[in-house]
DNA sequence: CTGTTAGCGCTTTCAT
DNA sequence: ATGAAAGCGCTAACAG
């Protein structure tokens, strides 16, 4: 039925060590015996077992991707990044999604991990305690793709999504905005909610703006959170003449909020936020944002843990990737 | 080193059989018995190799997926509803990205099938001859998910795109318009670019229309596209009065570049497209479109794989899910 | 209900 | 340059 690799030895007249070795390119094969092996395999339609090999060779070429939603645009396009470069290298990916949510990402990583994964890259919510103790039992390397851990124990690639907050703000400011709402994610998400808002605060608090949490809504990230954090502030009798938002989805939900309700964007008020995701430039007026470079990091930690993988030396095993601003026309001088 | 299945067999004291059955939840197994197995477990930190499974039991219980593009919004929302019913029942999913490339497509079929995956997703760009080759030599079940073949052999989920196609057209003539252009996909693409030209065209001769050349415009689905196909038609002496893009993407394109032209839609011009992304409702005006219900496609064709997998056997090996036009704001009256 | 025993298809020493 | 043979860790009859 299915033909293996002794099949193709017996129909070459060799070995099956030898048949290996012309699968596998290895240089010491007789040309002339090698090109005996094609034949039969091509006549016979024989397909390696990547699975046997993988019992007797102790590798897979997969890694394992946890990832929180692949229909969200942003984490899509690490995906991306990933697979372009595991496929460079010959790896294949075993995609997972655990939405954020930490019981179903120990368990998709403990699945992977069982499936022989010959890495891992996580990409999830907080990296709490158990994350680490399953990362532990794993004997493979791991590195975190858009996230990082407190301690900074595990291998990572990341922007400083603090440090893009306060630059966002700063633009705010320096165009002489002093009453600056957010729109922020949840804050028990330790990068995209949590350190934004830190950024945030702390960018104020180096303009000598005193913090007023009528100024900040919490949204889910997505365009109807972003509209209701908006109606909210333009309500306020002392409405903000600019507003920070943690995603760019949120983002074009503020604008639409406000161009409904009679005001423009920018001259009523300014917006920026951080991501610049493809849709950016697809709202009027296009959005100014921060740059997330959301392919890079997917591309550049699929590359560390390939080095991880051949347990080559890394000098680096926390990277950070750079953000810039991204100028449009959402914002400007009060 | 690695604590194998007959570590916890010695440590408990049964066979590894026993092990075994316990670990694949056999219900012959006493309860005393399973218990001390599950401690020998516990104790020594067990985790089963899948690949050693696979090998034995010929499963590997996970699921090979060809997808065009991951950071492509509407083959990401397919994706995640193949994960979520692949998670439902147990497998796994390997993605694999090939831009509809005949050549990639057909390498990635053969690294999956090589990986002893129980089930192939396909997603892809015309399917050929050489793909039907290559799917004949898998002895696995195959689905085409949101595309088909022309002689209906492989089992596929899909909706109609000529009638998606042409619903949407009739919904522009129904509003009085005559002139009607359209941005399409490349025609070698069989159902989002061709299959949609063929569309419309049959909704234009349904109405008497003759077809012009001059009001169709070849897009590459992405915004910028749909903009430069748009001003081509507003540079056009007689321009149209409504417009019927492939895409949403497209779409968009050509309200920006409508309304950057200081006019308006849908006064000035109408516009109707088929997919109803998220970004559907993110544009002002809203846009109207006629919905394709890509989590679904994804969702179907898992479903029906698992069930082809199961030799359950199956009537509808062809599924054409339904499609309907969404109403929203980018469309009027002449 | 439990144990014995062959493999599954391949890689990998170790010889030659 | 090539072959022989011992596993890799598990499942699946089969026997009892």
């Amino acid at each position: 039925m299915t033909v293996t690799i002794y099949d193709v030895a017996r129909e070459a007249g060799v070995s099956m060590a030898t048949v290996s070795r012309v699968v596998n390119n290895n240089p010491n094969v007789k040309p002339q015996t090698r090109k005996k092996v094609f034949e039969a395999i091509e006549r016979l339609g024989y397909r390696p077992n990547a699975v046997a090999r993988g019992l007797a060779s102790k590798k897979t070429t997969t890694v394992g991707v946890v990832i929180p939603d692949i229909s969200n645009a942003i984490f899509a396009e690490v995906a991306r990044g990933i697979e372009d470069i595991a496929n460079m290298y010959h790896y294949n990916i075993i995609l997972c999604n655990a939405d954020k949510k930490k019981d179903k990402e120990i368990r998709v990583i403990n699945t992977l991990l069982e499936k022989q994964v010959d890495g891992l890259l996580f990409m999830g919510g907080a990296v709490t305690d158990e994350h680490l103790q399953a990362f532990k039992t794993a004997n493979v390397p791991i590195v975190l793709c858009a996230t990082t851990d407190e301690q900074g124990l595990i291998p990572s690639v990341d922007i400083d999504h603090e440090a893009a907050a306060y630059d966002a703000v700063q633009a705010l400011l320096k165009q002489g905005h002093t009453r600056i709402a957010m729109i922020s994610g949840t804050l028990q998400d330790p990068s995209i909610g949590f350190a934004r808002f830190q950024g945030y605060k702390r960018a104020l608090e180096s303009a000598g703006i005193t913090y007023d949490e009528n100024l900040v809504r919490i949204g889910n990230y997505r365009y109807e959170s972003g509209s209701e954090a908006m109606k909210y502030f333009l309500d306020l009798s002392d409405r903000p003449s600019a507003v920070f938002s943690a995603t760019d989805e949120m983002a074009i939900g503020a604008i639409h909020q406000i161009q409904d309700s009679g005001l423009k964007v920018p001259q009523d008020v300014s917006i920026i936020s951080v991501d610049n995701s493809r849709m950016a430039s697809m709202v009027r007026p296009q959005l100014t944002a921060v740059a997330q470079p959301m392919y890079d990091i997917g591309a550049v930690s699929m590359r560390l843990l390939t080095k991880l993988m051949k347990k080559e030396t890394v000098d680096h095993a926390k990277v950070v990737l750079p953000h810039e601003i991204v100028t449009r026309q959402s914002v400007s001088a009060i």
